[in-house]
RNA sequence: GCCGAUGUAGCUCAGCUGGUAGAGCAGCUGAUUUGUAAUCAGCUGGUCGGGGGUUCGAGUCCCUCCAUCGGCUCCA
């Protein structure tokens, strides 16, 4: 007998060799029906696969992310089975669970595979789920599964084995397809009901752009085909949120060929909506000290051969700008920071003087490869809200905490509530790709996480992350497609200054040199309203919403009526049109609800008479009419 | 940049195996003066992404460039 322990704290016996699957049994029909996994001893453990030893068991159902994991991942070795019965000789790659379902990396030879081919791939592998294969597990030698491989001819698999220890080798089994895999996975596949491959993409092979592109086939599966119906439902919902579709439709931003491709153009709503955003973190700003200053959008390459930025991404930049006489070149500016750094630079300056805190809302153009552009989220002109500090190392942490604190204010004034707070460091194993010392890098890392722990922020550490020239905490963001976004970053740079030669002097009459730190709270603007509007779905909070009211009149007679509310709203500070169309009413109210103004206030002749305005909340509905007063009262206390 | 896909009016889309473009909405004009999500009628609007080719004839086929979409790589 075996003592198996379970989360809630019990422990019970079970038969030596007793499966997970058995022990969900013991517990209830209905869980060993729902179980999907298992982990044993914190490990990832097959339902079926045996237990010796007295253990900690934890079961896995589709609520839990390992239970769904469990499941993805037997569903791309469930694609990988139909792929090798359609496709004869198809090579594999990794099929691993993702987020929302799974892919898996194939080379199908001279074969490129079409989008219209999933269906097919589809009914296969919903034919081969029926046959009810069961998974199994079989412990390989290294040499066994280097021999396996070699008579199938997959060499991608014999490249993965290759860096694998013998001993720790497995394979799993379901039907005619045998691949490498740790597992764990289901039972068998009658479990996957519902099927849907979702796209086809290149991938490099181990994420190397020098190797060979392999084809990713995207699925999901759910045990139920109502969930997947759900799913695809939701997917739908999300993509009227895309920033790209409100962004035209709301007449926000847009994009010419002719101006050039990832060169958004802010139309005027979006204008509004951006400055209002702008105003609000200067003022922030003004508050804690920051000195605005104003820049050039071009620099002498040499200033970036300084920075170090030439060196770094001189030949993937824009090229530089001649002047026709003296071949001078100049840099469109990719970052502010230098420019800055000249800043403080300019004058003599003393410890009294520290922190100095330099802020622009700078607009720098990058180039970016072209199939990387991405409506508003990655652009090649765009607008940082950049400030650099320049401190002594006393006042690193203080300034450091002080940032952290508007940032964090900014987030929670947007009601972005699901961030990610990412520790970006640099990558041990590479460190030629930065510049500065060790020293400096270590204290920098240090400092960061230290600051981040002190005021309890929940951080994910990344490896290899960091800028070239000094780690960042980064606040990352998804979008309505679940995709991840870096809005907010915070850099605190020892090398920068060092390059740039600045000093300060200190109280012992000494030359030292500043810390600097690069901080923006929105990180770009173009990219932070972009998320911003699949947070919103277009329905911006009042104090940022390109108009705020409608005044919408029953008829003509009621236009100088509209015109006196309006010049009332307007005197209180609101913003807001009339729609003075002769439009029926519904027209107007449908109209308006579609460009999503959050207040229409009809005017007609019940209201004319008695000084109100009949008040309908944008999504809402009809909210009853009130004085005009009273409504500019009610839209302030809002703000 | 790479793999795959797409590109027809301002927007959303139709256009079969090649025979020289069509709808709804928007816009304009007129009528309607309207009470909480589309009043009616008429009209305008497209070098079918650009260029090249095949063909008697190309929106439909081929090449190439551009842009966009889904990914990969990259992201100071």
């Amino acid at each position: 007998m075996i003592s198996i322990s379970f989360p809630d704290g019990h422990v019970r016996e079970f038969e030596d060799g007793v499966t997970p699957l058995e022990v969900a049994a013991s517990i209830s029909e209905g869980l060993a029906r729902n179980v999907l996994g298992a982990s044993i001893n914190d490990a990832a453990w097959d339902l079926t696969r045996p237990i010796h030893q007295d253990s900690s068991i934890v079961l896995h159902t589709w609520d839990s992310s390992e239970g769904k994991a469990t499941f993805w991942h037997s569903s791309a070795h469930l694609l990988a089975e139909a792929l090798e019965a359609l496709y004869p000789g198809v090579q594999f790659g990794i099929g691993p669970a993702i987020d929302q379902g799974f892919y898996y990396d194939v080379d199908l030879g001279d074969h490129s595979l079409s989008v219209d081919e999933l269906p097919k791939i589809e009914a296969k592998m919903k034919e081969l789920a029926q046959h009810k294969s069961v998974f199994t597990r079989q412990a390989v030698s290294k040499s066994e599964a280097i021999r396996f491989f070699t008579d199938k001819g997959d060499d991608y698999k014999l490249e993965l084995i290759d860096e694998l220890e013998d001993g720790t080798i497995t394979f799993y089994q379901q039907g005619n397809f045998t691949d490498l895999c740790r597992g764990p996975h289901l039972p068998d596949t009658s479990k996957i009901k519902a099927i849907k491959l979702m796209s086809v993409a290149g991938a490099y092979w181990r994420g190397d752009e020098k190797r060979k592109q392999m084809t990713r086939i995207y699925g999901v599966t759910f045990p139920k085909q109502k969930m997947l119906t759900e799913h695809l439902a939701l997917l739908e919902e999300a993509r009227k949120r895309d920033h790209r579709k409100l962004g035209t439709e709301l007449e926000l931003f847009m994009f010419s060929e002719k101006v050039g491709a990832g060169l958004p153009i802010w139309l005027p709503k979006g204008t509004a909506l951006r400055t209002r955003l702008e105003d609000y973190l200067k003022d922030e700003q003004l508050r804690r000290g920051y000195k605005p200053v104003i820049t050039p959008h071009i620099g002498k390459k040499d200033l970036y051969v300084t920075s170090g930025h030439y060196e770094k991404y001189g030949e993937d930049s824009f090229q530089p700008i001649q002047t026709p006489r003296e071949n001078e070149e100049f840099f469109l500016k990719p970052m502010n920071c230098p420019h800055h750094c000249e800043v403080f630079g300019h004058k003599p300056r003393s410890y009294r003087d520290l922190p100095v805190r330099i802020a622009e809302f700078g607009t720098v153009y990058r180039y970016e490869q072209s199939g990387e552009l991405h409506g508003l989220t990655r652009v090649r002109s765009f607008t940082v809200d950049d400030a650099h500090i320049f401190c002594t190392p006393d006042q690193l942490k203080d300034e450091f905490l002080d940032v952290l604190d508007l940032t964090m204010h900014v987030i929670k004034k947007l009601s972005f509530e699901n961030f990610t707070a990412q520790v970006s460091l640099r990558d041990p194993e590479n460190k030629s790709k930065y510049i500065g010392s060790d020293e400096n890098w270590e204290k920098a890392e240090a400092m960061i996480q230290e600051a981040a722990a002190e005021v309890g922020l929940d951080t994910v550490v990344e490896l290899g992350e960091a800028a070239f020239y000094g780690p960042k905490l980064d606040f990352m963001v998804k979008d309505a497609l679940g995709r991840s976004w870096q809005l907010g970053t915070i850099q605190v740079d020892y090398n920068l200054p060092e390059r740039f030669q600045l000093e300060y002097i200190g109280s012992d009459n000494e030359a030292h040199r500043p810390i600097m730190i690069h901080r923006a709270p929105f990180g770009s603007m173009e990219r932070f309203i972009g998320v911003l509007i699949e947070h919103t779905g277009g329905k911006f909070p009042l104090w940022l919403s390109p108009e705020q009211f409608a005044i919408l009149p029953i008829s003509d007679q009621f236009q100088s009526y509209a015109e006196d509310v309006k010049g009332q709203l307007f005197a209180a500070g609101l913003r807001g049109y009339i729609d003075g169309r002769t439009e029926s009413i519904g027209r107007k109210i449908r109209d308006t609800e579609l460009k999503k103004v959050p207040y229409m206030l009809i005017v007609g002749e019940k209201e004319a008479g008695t000084g109100t305005v009949g008040v309908r909340k944008q999504g809402e509905g009809d909210q009853g009419s009130m004085p005009v007063e009273d409504f500019a009262e009610l839209l302030k206390g809002l703000l």
